[in-house]
DNA sequence: CTGAACTTTCAGAGTTTACTGAAAGTTACG
DNA sequence: CGTAACTTTCAGTAAACTCTGAAAGTTCAG
Protein backbone atom coordinates (compact mmCIF):
# COMPACT_ATOMS: atom_id res chain seq x y z
CA UNK A 1 0.00 0.00 0.00
CA UNK A 2 1.28 3.21 -1.06
CA UNK A 3 3.05 5.52 1.72
CA UNK A 4 0.64 8.35 1.12
CA UNK A 5 -2.34 6.45 0.93
CA UNK A 6 -1.00 5.16 4.17
CA UNK A 7 -1.13 8.59 5.83
CA UNK A 8 -4.19 10.13 4.54
CA UNK A 9 -5.89 6.99 6.26
CA UNK A 10 -4.16 7.33 9.12
CA UNK A 11 -5.20 11.39 9.24
CA UNK A 12 -9.47 9.81 8.74
CA UNK A 13 -8.73 7.18 11.73
CA UNK A 14 -7.21 9.95 14.43
CA UNK A 15 -10.46 12.20 12.97
CA UNK A 16 -12.52 9.71 13.53
CA UNK A 17 -10.86 9.11 17.27
CA UNK A 18 -11.16 12.64 18.25
CA UNK A 19 -15.30 12.72 17.08
CA UNK A 20 -15.99 9.67 19.21
CA UNK A 21 -13.92 10.82 22.09
CA UNK A 22 -15.87 13.87 22.26
CA UNK A 23 -19.26 12.07 22.10
CA UNK A 24 -17.92 9.60 24.90
CA UNK A 25 -16.69 7.14 23.12
CA UNK A 26 -13.54 5.47 23.94
CA UNK A 27 -10.79 6.47 21.50
CA UNK A 28 -8.90 3.23 20.99
CA UNK A 29 -12.27 2.36 20.40
CA UNK A 30 -13.02 4.39 17.86
CA UNK A 31 -10.29 3.99 16.28
CA UNK A 32 -10.57 0.46 16.19
CA UNK A 33 -13.66 1.34 14.25
CA UNK A 34 -12.20 3.34 11.83
CA UNK A 35 -9.89 1.03 10.74
CA UNK A 36 -12.41 -1.60 10.48
CA UNK A 37 -14.28 0.20 8.34
CA UNK A 38 -11.90 1.48 5.80
CA UNK A 39 -10.63 -1.96 5.64
CA UNK A 40 -12.00 -4.41 2.99
CA UNK A 41 -10.88 -7.54 4.58
CA UNK A 42 -11.68 -8.35 7.90
CA UNK A 43 -9.06 -7.41 10.46
CA UNK A 44 -7.26 -9.47 12.92
CA UNK A 45 -6.22 -8.46 16.47
CA UNK A 46 -2.40 -7.96 15.75
CA UNK A 47 -3.54 -6.01 12.49
CA UNK A 48 -5.34 -3.67 15.15
CA UNK A 49 -2.05 -3.51 17.39
CA UNK A 50 0.16 -3.23 14.55
CA UNK A 51 -1.73 -0.36 12.69
CA UNK A 52 -2.70 1.39 15.86
CA UNK A 53 0.33 1.22 17.95
CA UNK A 54 -1.41 0.09 20.87
CA UNK A 55 -1.25 -3.18 23.16
CA UNK A 56 -2.60 -6.75 22.34
CA UNK A 57 -4.47 -6.21 25.73
CA UNK A 58 -5.84 -2.47 24.83
CA UNK A 59 -6.99 -4.13 21.13
CA UNK A 60 -8.35 -7.29 22.28
CA UNK A 61 -10.86 -5.38 25.43
CA UNK A 62 -12.33 -2.52 22.44
CA UNK A 63 -12.81 -5.00 19.56
CA UNK A 64 -14.72 -7.05 22.75
CA UNK A 65 -16.32 -3.79 23.44
CA UNK A 66 -17.28 -3.11 19.76
CA UNK A 67 -18.99 -6.14 20.12
CA UNK A 68 -20.75 -5.48 23.00
CA UNK A 69 -21.92 -2.51 20.74
CA UNK A 70 -23.14 -4.94 18.40
CA UNK A 71 -20.59 -2.75 15.60
CA UNK A 72 -18.30 -5.61 15.21
CA UNK A 73 -18.61 -8.93 14.16
CA UNK A 74 -16.05 -12.02 14.34
CA UNK A 75 -15.58 -13.51 10.89
CA UNK A 76 -13.91 -16.89 10.14
CA UNK A 77 -11.19 -16.20 7.74
CA UNK A 78 -10.84 -19.82 5.99
CA UNK A 79 -7.20 -21.48 6.44
CA UNK A 80 -6.96 -18.68 9.77
CA UNK A 81 -6.89 -19.93 13.19
CA UNK A 82 -6.62 -16.35 14.51
CA UNK A 83 -9.71 -14.36 14.63
CA UNK A 84 -10.93 -11.36 12.49
CA UNK A 85 -13.47 -8.76 12.88
CA UNK A 86 -15.91 -6.67 10.56
CA UNK A 87 -18.19 -4.05 10.81
CA UNK A 88 -20.91 -2.90 8.54
CA UNK A 89 -19.78 -0.28 6.03
CA UNK A 90 -23.24 1.47 5.93
CA UNK A 91 -23.47 4.79 7.99
CA UNK A 92 -26.98 4.60 7.99
CA UNK A 93 -26.91 1.12 9.65
CA UNK A 94 -23.52 2.09 12.16
CA UNK A 95 -26.43 5.19 13.67
CA UNK A 96 -28.71 2.85 14.15
CA UNK A 97 -26.96 0.17 16.30
CA UNK A 98 -25.58 3.06 17.77
CA UNK A 99 -29.18 4.98 18.51
CA UNK A 100 -30.50 1.60 19.87
CA UNK A 101 -27.44 1.12 21.81
CA UNK A 102 -27.43 4.07 23.19
CA UNK A 103 -31.05 4.60 24.17
CA UNK A 104 -31.26 1.12 26.01
CA UNK A 105 -27.92 1.67 27.99
CA UNK A 106 -29.03 5.62 28.97
CA UNK A 107 -32.11 6.88 27.62
CA UNK A 108 -34.06 3.32 29.43
CA UNK A 109 -32.34 4.34 32.85
CA UNK A 110 -32.52 7.85 32.91
CA UNK A 111 -36.51 7.03 32.67
CA UNK A 112 -36.70 5.23 35.01
CA UNK A 113 -35.02 7.21 37.75
CA UNK A 114 -37.03 10.26 36.11
CA UNK A 115 -40.31 8.69 37.04
CA UNK A 116 -39.40 7.42 40.01
CA UNK A 117 -38.28 11.09 40.96
CA UNK A 118 -42.05 11.72 40.06
CA UNK A 119 -43.41 9.37 41.93
CA UNK A 120 -42.11 10.37 44.87
CA UNK A 121 -42.87 13.95 44.59
CA UNK A 122 -46.82 13.20 44.41
CA UNK A 123 -46.79 13.04 47.70
CA UNK A 124 -45.62 16.42 48.13
CA UNK A 125 -47.64 19.66 48.26
CA UNK A 126 -45.81 22.88 48.62
CA UNK A 127 -45.72 24.96 45.84
CA UNK A 128 -42.12 24.55 45.02
CA UNK A 129 -42.71 20.77 44.74
CA UNK A 130 -45.21 21.64 41.96
CA UNK A 131 -42.73 23.63 40.17
CA UNK A 132 -39.97 20.56 40.13
CA UNK A 133 -42.60 18.12 39.12
CA UNK A 134 -43.53 20.10 36.58
CA UNK A 135 -40.01 20.63 35.34
CA UNK A 136 -39.69 17.10 35.54
CA UNK A 137 -42.05 15.79 33.74
CA UNK A 138 -41.40 18.54 31.00
CA UNK A 139 -37.99 16.37 30.81
CA UNK A 140 -39.14 13.34 31.07
CA UNK A 141 -41.90 13.87 28.40
CA UNK A 142 -38.76 14.73 25.95
CA UNK A 143 -35.98 11.92 26.86
CA UNK A 144 -39.45 9.58 26.24
CA UNK A 145 -39.93 10.90 23.36
CA UNK A 146 -36.36 10.89 21.75
CA UNK A 147 -36.57 7.29 22.99
CA UNK A 148 -39.68 6.68 20.86
CA UNK A 149 -37.84 8.42 17.78
CA UNK A 150 -34.58 6.46 18.36
CA UNK A 151 -36.89 3.14 18.65
CA UNK A 152 -38.82 4.34 15.35
CA UNK A 153 -35.89 5.07 13.73
CA UNK A 154 -34.01 1.85 14.94
CA UNK A 155 -37.38 -0.14 13.31
CA UNK A 156 -37.44 1.65 10.00
CA UNK A 157 -36.31 1.72 6.92
CA UNK A 158 -33.46 3.30 5.85
CA UNK A 159 -35.52 4.41 2.40
CA UNK A 160 -38.32 5.36 4.65
CA UNK A 161 -36.67 7.64 6.81
CA UNK A 162 -34.89 9.57 4.54
CA UNK A 163 -38.14 9.75 2.67
CA UNK A 164 -38.44 12.20 5.57
CA UNK A 165 -35.12 13.56 5.94
CA UNK A 166 -35.87 14.99 2.51
CA UNK A 167 -39.52 16.13 3.03
CA UNK A 168 -37.99 17.98 6.19
CA UNK A 169 -34.65 19.94 4.71
CA UNK A 170 -36.68 20.03 1.36
CA UNK A 171 -38.84 23.14 2.35
CA UNK A 172 -35.19 25.48 3.24
CA UNK B 1 -38.06 23.77 51.99
CA UNK B 2 -38.80 19.92 52.90
CA UNK B 3 -35.71 17.72 53.41
CA UNK B 4 -37.61 15.38 51.43
CA UNK B 5 -37.94 17.79 48.68
CA UNK B 6 -34.08 18.26 48.36
CA UNK B 7 -33.40 14.39 48.76
CA UNK B 8 -35.20 13.40 45.63
CA UNK B 9 -34.11 17.19 43.92
CA UNK B 10 -30.12 15.70 44.64
CA UNK B 11 -31.29 12.56 43.24
CA UNK B 12 -32.62 14.44 40.32
CA UNK B 13 -29.35 16.03 40.13
CA UNK B 14 -27.13 13.45 40.09
CA UNK B 15 -29.09 11.48 37.63
CA UNK B 16 -28.56 14.21 34.95
CA UNK B 17 -25.17 14.47 35.99
CA UNK B 18 -24.91 10.49 34.92
CA UNK B 19 -26.41 10.67 32.12
CA UNK B 20 -24.35 14.35 31.15
CA UNK B 21 -21.11 12.67 31.25
CA UNK B 22 -21.98 9.25 29.48
CA UNK B 23 -22.39 11.62 26.43
CA UNK B 24 -19.37 13.66 26.65
CA UNK B 25 -20.11 16.44 29.13
CA UNK B 26 -18.35 17.32 32.25
CA UNK B 27 -20.28 15.97 35.34
CA UNK B 28 -19.89 18.78 37.28
CA UNK B 29 -21.16 20.93 34.06
CA UNK B 30 -24.44 18.87 33.64
CA UNK B 31 -25.16 18.81 37.32
CA UNK B 32 -25.06 22.34 37.50
CA UNK B 33 -27.22 22.61 34.58
CA UNK B 34 -30.00 20.56 36.37
CA UNK B 35 -29.59 22.77 39.39
CA UNK B 36 -30.65 25.64 37.42
CA UNK B 37 -32.94 24.00 36.19
CA UNK B 38 -35.29 23.30 38.87
CA UNK B 39 -34.59 26.50 40.14
CA UNK B 40 -37.20 29.14 40.35
CA UNK B 41 -34.78 31.66 41.12
CA UNK B 42 -31.80 32.60 39.30
CA UNK B 43 -28.65 30.97 41.18
CA UNK B 44 -25.79 32.39 42.65
CA UNK B 45 -21.98 30.78 42.40
CA UNK B 46 -22.22 30.56 45.81
CA UNK B 47 -25.32 28.72 45.52
CA UNK B 48 -24.04 26.23 43.38
CA UNK B 49 -20.91 25.64 45.62
CA UNK B 50 -23.07 25.43 48.71
CA UNK B 51 -25.60 22.67 47.22
CA UNK B 52 -23.17 20.70 45.06
CA UNK B 53 -20.68 20.98 47.89
CA UNK B 54 -17.99 22.30 44.65
CA UNK B 55 -14.98 24.47 45.26
CA UNK B 56 -15.72 28.39 43.81
CA UNK B 57 -13.27 27.74 41.08
CA UNK B 58 -15.31 25.09 40.19
CA UNK B 59 -18.36 26.45 39.82
CA UNK B 60 -16.75 29.42 38.40
CA UNK B 61 -15.16 27.36 35.43
CA UNK B 62 -18.35 25.28 34.83
CA UNK B 63 -21.00 28.44 35.01
CA UNK B 64 -18.66 29.76 32.51
CA UNK B 65 -18.49 26.84 29.96
CA UNK B 66 -22.34 27.05 30.40
CA UNK B 67 -22.92 30.33 28.95
CA UNK B 68 -20.09 29.50 26.30
CA UNK B 69 -22.38 26.87 25.46
CA UNK B 70 -25.40 29.29 25.40
CA UNK B 71 -27.11 27.07 28.16
CA UNK B 72 -26.71 29.50 30.84
CA UNK B 73 -26.89 33.41 31.25
CA UNK B 74 -25.88 35.96 33.58
CA UNK B 75 -28.88 38.08 34.66
CA UNK B 76 -28.95 41.12 37.18
CA UNK B 77 -30.78 40.66 40.63
CA UNK B 78 -31.94 43.89 41.61
CA UNK B 79 -30.06 45.02 44.92
CA UNK B 80 -27.45 42.61 44.58
CA UNK B 81 -23.78 42.37 43.89
CA UNK B 82 -23.47 39.22 43.04
CA UNK B 83 -24.05 37.55 39.45
CA UNK B 84 -26.74 35.24 39.04
CA UNK B 85 -27.55 32.33 36.12
CA UNK B 86 -30.65 31.05 34.75
CA UNK B 87 -31.22 28.72 31.99
CA UNK B 88 -33.97 28.43 29.67
CA UNK B 89 -36.81 25.63 31.10
CA UNK B 90 -37.89 24.32 27.97
CA UNK B 91 -36.06 20.77 26.95
CA UNK B 92 -36.63 21.76 23.03
CA UNK B 93 -34.76 24.81 23.65
CA UNK B 94 -32.03 22.84 25.24
CA UNK B 95 -31.78 20.70 22.87
CA UNK B 96 -31.84 23.43 19.93
CA UNK B 97 -28.86 25.07 21.20
CA UNK B 98 -27.14 22.20 21.59
CA UNK B 99 -27.37 20.93 18.73
CA UNK B 100 -26.33 23.59 17.06
CA UNK B 101 -23.64 24.00 19.59
CA UNK B 102 -22.14 20.60 18.73
CA UNK B 103 -22.65 20.65 15.07
CA UNK B 104 -20.56 23.58 14.78
CA UNK B 105 -17.90 22.48 17.62
CA UNK B 106 -17.73 18.94 15.98
CA UNK B 107 -19.11 17.95 12.87
CA UNK B 108 -17.90 21.15 10.65
CA UNK B 109 -14.21 20.29 12.00
CA UNK B 110 -15.12 17.00 10.82
CA UNK B 111 -16.45 17.41 7.79
CA UNK B 112 -13.55 19.35 6.55
CA UNK B 113 -10.75 17.17 8.02
CA UNK B 114 -12.69 14.14 5.52
CA UNK B 115 -13.34 16.87 2.64
CA UNK B 116 -9.06 17.44 2.99
CA UNK B 117 -8.99 13.40 2.87
CA UNK B 118 -11.29 13.34 -0.06
CA UNK B 119 -8.95 15.67 -2.04
CA UNK B 120 -5.86 14.33 -1.07
CA UNK B 121 -6.75 11.02 -2.47
CA UNK B 122 -8.23 12.14 -5.18
CA UNK B 123 -4.33 11.88 -6.74
CA UNK B 124 -4.23 8.17 -6.21
CA UNK B 125 -5.48 5.84 -8.66
CA UNK B 126 -4.69 2.73 -7.07
CA UNK B 127 -8.35 0.20 -6.47
CA UNK B 128 -7.32 0.40 -2.80
CA UNK B 129 -7.60 4.15 -3.04
CA UNK B 130 -10.93 4.10 -4.74
CA UNK B 131 -12.21 1.48 -2.13
CA UNK B 132 -11.17 4.32 0.82
CA UNK B 133 -12.22 7.18 -1.13
CA UNK B 134 -15.56 5.56 -1.27
CA UNK B 135 -16.18 4.60 2.26
CA UNK B 136 -15.04 7.73 3.05
CA UNK B 137 -17.29 9.66 0.68
CA UNK B 138 -20.41 7.88 2.50
CA UNK B 139 -19.27 8.64 5.82
CA UNK B 140 -19.11 12.75 4.76
CA UNK B 141 -22.30 12.28 3.26
CA UNK B 142 -23.91 10.85 6.15
CA UNK B 143 -22.41 13.37 8.69
CA UNK B 144 -22.61 16.31 6.44
CA UNK B 145 -27.09 15.16 5.91
CA UNK B 146 -26.40 15.06 9.75
CA UNK B 147 -25.43 17.80 9.94
CA UNK B 148 -27.99 19.63 7.70
CA UNK B 149 -30.46 18.21 9.41
CA UNK B 150 -29.66 19.81 12.61
CA UNK B 151 -29.29 23.07 11.39
CA UNK B 152 -32.66 22.73 9.90
CA UNK B 153 -34.38 21.90 13.28
CA UNK B 154 -32.16 24.52 14.65
CA UNK B 155 -34.21 26.75 12.85
CA UNK B 156 -37.28 25.72 12.64
CA UNK B 157 -40.60 26.18 15.61
CA UNK B 158 -40.33 23.55 18.02
CA UNK B 159 -44.24 23.26 16.66
CA UNK B 160 -43.63 22.23 12.98
CA UNK B 161 -41.14 19.50 14.42
CA UNK B 162 -43.51 18.15 16.63
CA UNK B 163 -46.12 17.85 13.56
CA UNK B 164 -43.19 15.80 11.99
CA UNK B 165 -42.15 13.86 14.87
CA UNK B 166 -45.83 12.86 15.24
CA UNK B 167 -46.25 12.11 11.73
CA UNK B 168 -43.30 9.33 12.21
CA UNK B 169 -44.40 8.10 15.41
CA UNK B 170 -48.10 7.87 14.15
CA UNK B 171 -47.42 5.38 11.82
CA UNK B 172 -46.09 2.62 14.23
C1' DC C 1 -9.14 56.92 47.19
C1' DT C 2 -9.86 52.81 50.04
C1' DG C 3 -11.28 48.59 51.30
C1' DA C 4 -14.83 45.19 51.24
C1' DA C 5 -17.39 42.30 48.07
C1' DC C 6 -17.13 39.75 44.53
C1' DT C 7 -14.87 37.39 40.23
C1' DT C 8 -11.17 35.21 37.81
C1' DT C 9 -7.12 32.51 37.26
C1' DC C 10 -4.14 28.70 37.70
C1' DA C 11 -0.51 25.61 39.80
C1' DG C 12 -0.73 21.61 42.03
C1' DA C 13 -3.44 17.68 44.01
C1' DG C 14 -6.79 14.32 43.34
C1' DT C 15 -9.64 11.24 40.72
C1' DT C 16 -11.02 8.66 36.98
C1' DT C 17 -10.15 6.37 32.90
C1' DA C 18 -7.23 4.06 29.64
C1' DC C 19 -3.27 1.23 28.56
C1' DT C 20 0.49 -2.02 28.93
C1' DG C 21 2.63 -6.34 29.14
C1' DA C 22 3.20 -10.48 31.12
C1' DA C 23 1.04 -14.51 32.89
C1' DA C 24 -2.74 -17.65 32.76
C1' DG C 25 -6.14 -19.76 29.94
C1' DT C 26 -7.94 -21.98 25.77
C1' DT C 27 -7.96 -24.33 21.40
C1' DA C 28 -6.64 -27.45 17.91
C1' DC C 29 -3.24 -29.73 15.24
C1' DG C 30 0.15 -33.50 14.92
C1' DC D 1 -1.33 -36.09 25.08
C1' DG D 2 1.99 -32.31 24.01
C1' DT D 3 2.90 -28.07 22.40
C1' DA D 4 2.49 -24.13 19.58
C1' DA D 5 -0.82 -20.64 18.24
C1' DC D 6 -3.80 -17.81 19.75
C1' DT D 7 -7.04 -15.37 23.33
C1' DT D 8 -8.19 -13.52 27.76
C1' DT D 9 -7.38 -11.45 32.11
C1' DC D 10 -5.64 -8.20 35.27
C1' DA D 11 -2.34 -5.83 38.48
C1' DG D 12 0.23 -2.04 37.98
C1' DT D 13 1.40 2.25 35.45
C1' DA D 14 0.44 6.11 32.77
C1' DA D 15 -2.30 9.55 30.88
C1' DA D 16 -6.25 12.40 30.84
C1' DC D 17 -9.35 14.84 33.10
C1' DT D 18 -11.34 17.31 37.04
C1' DC D 19 -11.22 19.95 41.17
C1' DT D 20 -9.40 22.77 44.88
C1' DG D 21 -8.03 26.79 47.17
C1' DA D 22 -5.40 30.59 47.53
C1' DA D 23 -3.76 34.64 45.31
C1' DA D 24 -4.48 38.15 41.99
C1' DG D 25 -7.76 40.93 39.68
C1' DT D 26 -11.92 43.79 39.35
C1' DT D 27 -15.72 46.61 40.81
C1' DC D 28 -18.12 49.74 43.44
C1' DA D 29 -20.12 52.04 47.68
C1' DG D 30 -18.80 55.30 50.82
Amino acid sequence: MSERLTEIQDRFIQQWGALGSSWGINRSMAQIHALLLISDEPVSADQVMERLQISRGNAHTQLKELQGWGIAKKVVVPGERREFFETPKDPWKLFVIISRERKRREIDPTLEVLQECLDEIKGLKSKESQAFSAQVQDLTDFVALSGRVLDKVGRSEESLVMKWLRRLLGGK
